[in-house]
DNA sequence: AAAAATATTGCGTTTATTTGCAGTAATACC
DNA sequence: GGTATTACTGCAAATAAACGCAATATTTTT
């Protein structure tokens, strides 16, 4: 494997979970330790990541928690605003979790009728802030990491409704592989989502294309809609192409 | 996990709840108390938070104290701060919503274990917090004015369940009209969360003593616990003292 | 194409950092 | 004032980084 090649698969790596450990990379890339605190010395100089013992953060992270609270906000924001136009008036809508999906609560225009279920708490406090909304929160044990509600509860639930539209963010999403997680609650939780509703729409921002985790929550040709902040033609989105999903 | 990492977090929960415990993050982090210590050194030589004995303040935890506005805190941290002390390791508990509420919930040490159920989910975020504790937030349509679940949804799933211990926050209380508020559904969760709990708390600052709402969600007698800002000799609570009801 | 120059990589060694622990000093709480 | 908790010190073990060097790969020059 090419230098650039390591270098390219490390950035993605970074992007992808803010952080990277030296003695992973080795593993994962199949060259000594020395080897990867070489690259990542290099990319450090480059004032691409920061480099600290073990490993290397990413840059924008020291500011996560202060100034730019949200990682790729504007892309995220743009794939909202896409997912916003699928919604019409009178409409059931269920939602998942992330702040992409918090992203798309904020957009919803305040002149909008419809019913929102939806399995986050911050998802729902944020569409309680519409008016015209009715929002029906989803209970359940409320899951620390992923923040929104996960078990039986959920699941039972989520039987019982038939929803128009389910918009969902993505962890991982792959052509052949489907969309993937890496919590196995929450893809319990996902796949009772997508029986329960009529449309499946996917947010994902472009970052996540082509990433695979450990589970599988469907595959893509369950999916109705798939969003990402990509022109629909960008050449990353040709694999999709083949499948019978429209693509915004 | 990574040095920096952990001082992310620790600034994360510094920004959250303005203070932290050594020995709280210890278990959080899962590193020896030595390490947070030494963690809380090297924050504090960078003037990122203040150290204390026990722990670290938040340094801007004078001034960003007034962003806060939630209407008379000081008191409803007191009422907090007591109710606290009811708490026991393994408790199933059941709480409502409101900002005194919040306050409890911030306050719960982060080495207890126990099971919340909850109707609010901003106090169930606030819960989630604590790494050993099982948050359940029972769903149902959202209200508006109140931020908490409401409606059958909710009535239904409390019918299901038996907590040692209930603890709620009052609008009007009077010894004599018990406890009352001034909305309808509000007060049927109310009932609905009394009748599946074995104790029953009521948290409320003094200023809303002897004040009557509307409609009644209770009498004083169906109370087991009453907990103010006052001493529990002050003159204002003469009245309940005929009542079978701790007053803390 | 062969040779020389340059870059890259892995390994052993040395050096530095990090972490937990035991013992002791300082501080807070009752 | 006594007790419990927290802080500091020095130390040892584990881990990671840096360095020099030799082997290998790649590019440039002849």
């Amino acid at each position: 494997m090419l230098k650039k090649e390591r270098h390219a698969f490390i950035m993605k790596q970074i992007n992808l979970h803010n952080k990277v450990l030296s003695s992973d990379l080795s593993i994962q890339l199949d060259v000594s330790e020395d080897t990867v605190r070489r690259d990542l010395n290099e990319l450090s100089d480059g004032e691409k990541l920061l480099k600290v013992h073990g490993g290397a953060l990413s840059k924008s992270f020291h500011f996560t928690f202060h100034q730019n609270e949200v990682y790729a906000q504007s892309s995220k924001r743009e794939v909202a605003i896409k997912a916003i136009k699928l919604l019409k008036e009178g409409m059931i809508v269920l939602t998942g979790g992330g702040t992409t999906m918090i992203e798309f609560a904020k957009l919803i225009p305040t002149d909008l009728e419809a019913t929102f279920f939806t399995i986050s708490p911050l998802v729902a406090l944020e569409l309680a802030e519409h008016a015209k909304l009715t929002v029906i929160l989803i209970g359940g044990q409320l899951s620390k990491n992923a923040q929104i509600n996960i078990g039986a509860g959920v699941i039972n639930n989520l039987a019982d409704i038939k929803v128009d539209i389910c918009f969902l963010g993505a962890n991982g999403i792959d052509a052949k592989e489907g969309i993937t997680d890496s919590d196995w609650e929450v893809v319990q939780v996902k796949k009772a989502m997508i029986k329960s509703s009529a449309k499946v729409v996917i947010l994902s921002i472009a970052e996540k294309l082509n990433s695979v985790q450990k589970m599988r929550v469907c595959a893509i040709n369950q999916v109705t809609h798939f969003i990402t902040d990509l022109n629909p033609d960008h050449a990353n989105l040709v694999n999709f192409k083949d499948y019978n999903i429209q693509i915004l």
